[in-house]
DNA sequence: CTGAAAGCGCTAACAT
DNA sequence: ATGTTAGCGCTTTCAG
């Protein structure tokens, strides 16, 4: 068996209790005590036993994160931030891609044995999420229902930027290849868009929704095409070249998100760039404040624009 | 307070035992009684405590993965297999990215709460690694470790593949462009080499590291690039790209691991596909083996050969 | 400042 | 087949 907290009392000729508070509350001992006991717990290698600690607690020292999808690169990044913070805060996190299984039973699964979860772009109802909120210390992320804490990337700002740079260019053919209807992030982007950009219908938001939404997308005038984000805009690029429609030279694509893959295609993308690991940073701390007892809170966190090579000024095309 | 196993015992009028049977050994109990505890159960919409359960059965019903870079899609892959499996398994998972600290004290902070840990290419001296499998069980990923359980793909026989593919394609110089010294994974790639593939550096295995892997193999008069995984290919096909040097014009380039990328970029990318998703479905496996008392165990999986856009037949080059 | 003792919620003998 | 009971390892009153 493992060293427990009486070994570590017997060795240093205290009580338990002793022990228990050297470690976790050490105002309560005295300077000399308290050392011997850290001598002590350093030589046996002592380690709390979590279960027992958290029977008696009710707390875990452990949050989870729930992600829709790990294959787009967006989400590791976000998984990346939240370690990070996490473990500055003493805490270990459990992951979830939601393709697994519907996120609520996720989230409930989790609730058991964490102190809190991240739940990411979440596609569930309002009412459901206000629900496990009830139920387990929620921050969600990109995503927001009243009474919630959230961590939110500026999507609408970030599509407004991208007409700017658009416009500046020329082009006034512009097309916006949606994502998933009920997604937030879908739906603040559309807050961003001008009004004189056509819309092209809800595609998967990955590569072969991509592919799917360009081929939609050439059957229009448009000179500039806006994917939802870019795993769609490779999709897209991906369509165009097996076409050999020249880009930027016939059309202008863009993506969101800034993924790492946006700087290493050809040509590279034309994107904005998300806050992802801060967000993950920043869901974290919201989750602390939580558990120590703070109210709900929103934070919002800028977005800015990549201009890269897969956008460039309108030219007459010649057909 | 949650609802404990009191209350369920309470309101379906039998004793705490029977309903910590009816739940766990279902075969001890009447199934009159084990319907009626579990109607109960679902009525009161009881979880067992998990701490309370790990306290004394010392088991947590967790897992833990280590990863060395979560931003490789590589291990986003692993990690939806090992996810995947465990749930199955009844797990949950914790994750790990290594940069964040090194390897072996994260395991042992894992250590505590899980009942094993998979290790991915870990770059630790074999005796560390020993010492840490003697703490808690462990399934290593693309490395092996004599007494300790392990996941292999078949990097060599990968290897050899690309060296076979580029030969027929009439390469005959070509240059490797490596990675990781200590990497497990890069000593087994040099085994498929052919003997006459220079052998060039050591490299970060990533993007960066391609770039500046790629300047160097362009010194030599190599006809084909072969890179130490596919993100290293990424950043060879960018450096091209850039001089204006035609892929596989004049120079093929391969990668390894086959991410997602690889069929996303252009020109799409020869690669050797490596059964991420199946090694870390296996790994579970391995690791559950292991908790039931299985002896150490090693595993390893075919890989293939995927022969897109980036290799070409060699070509006079005029200059 | 320190110790003794009472549980946290559950499982696993041990009875019946 | 079911009930009783003794802890698992720890924190936290409550006394001193």
């Amino acid at each position: 068996m493992a060293v427990t907290i009486r070994d570590v009392a017997r060795q240093a000729r205290v009580s338990v209790s002793t022990v228990s508070r050297a470690l976790s509350a050490p105002g309560l001992v005295k300077e000399a005590t308290r050392q011997r006991v850290l001598d002590v717990v350093q030589g046996l290698g002592y380690q709390p036993n979590r279960a027992a600690r958290s029977l008696i607690t009710g707390r875990t020292g452990n949050l989870g994160i729930v992600v829709p999808d790990l294959e787009n690169p967006f989400y590791p990044a976000v998984l990346r931030g939240v370690q990070a913070r996490a473990r500055e805060a003493g805490c270990a996190v459990f992951f979830c891609d939601s393709r697994e299984a519907d996120e609520a039973s996720l989230v409930q699964a989790m609730a058991a044995q964490v102190d809190g979860v991240v739940l990411c772009a979440s596609l569930l109802a309002d009412d459901l999420i206000a629900e496990l909120a009830g139920t387990t210390p929620l921050v969600l992320l990109n995503r927001t229902v009243t009474g919630v804490s959230s961590v939110l990337m500026d999507s609408a700002d970030g599509m407004a930027q991208i007409e700017r740079h658009l416009q500046e260019l020329g082009h006034t053919q512009r097309v916006y290849l949606g994502g998933p209807e009920q997604s937030w992030s879908h739906n603040r982007r559309l807050l961003g868009l001008d009004e004189r950009t056509q819309r092209l219908g809800s595609f998967e938001p990955n590569f072969e929704g991509g592919r799917e939404a360009a081929e939609r997308a050439l059957r229009t005038d448009a000179t500039a095409i806006i994917a939802y984000n870019d795993l769609m805009a490779l999709g897209v690029l991906s369509y165009l070249s097996e076409r050999d429609i020249q880009v930027p030279g016939q059309i202008s694509v863009t993506g969101f998100d800034n993924i790492l893959y946006a700087a290493m295609c050809h040509p590279t993308l034309t994107t904005v760039a998300m806050p992802t690991e801060e967000a993950g940073r920043v869901a974290v701390d919201l989750l602390v404040e939580r558990l120590a007892g703070g109210a709900p809170e929103c934070r919002e966190l800028p977005t800015k624009l990549i201009a890269r090579a897969s956008t460039g000024k309108l030219r007459c095309s010649i057909d």
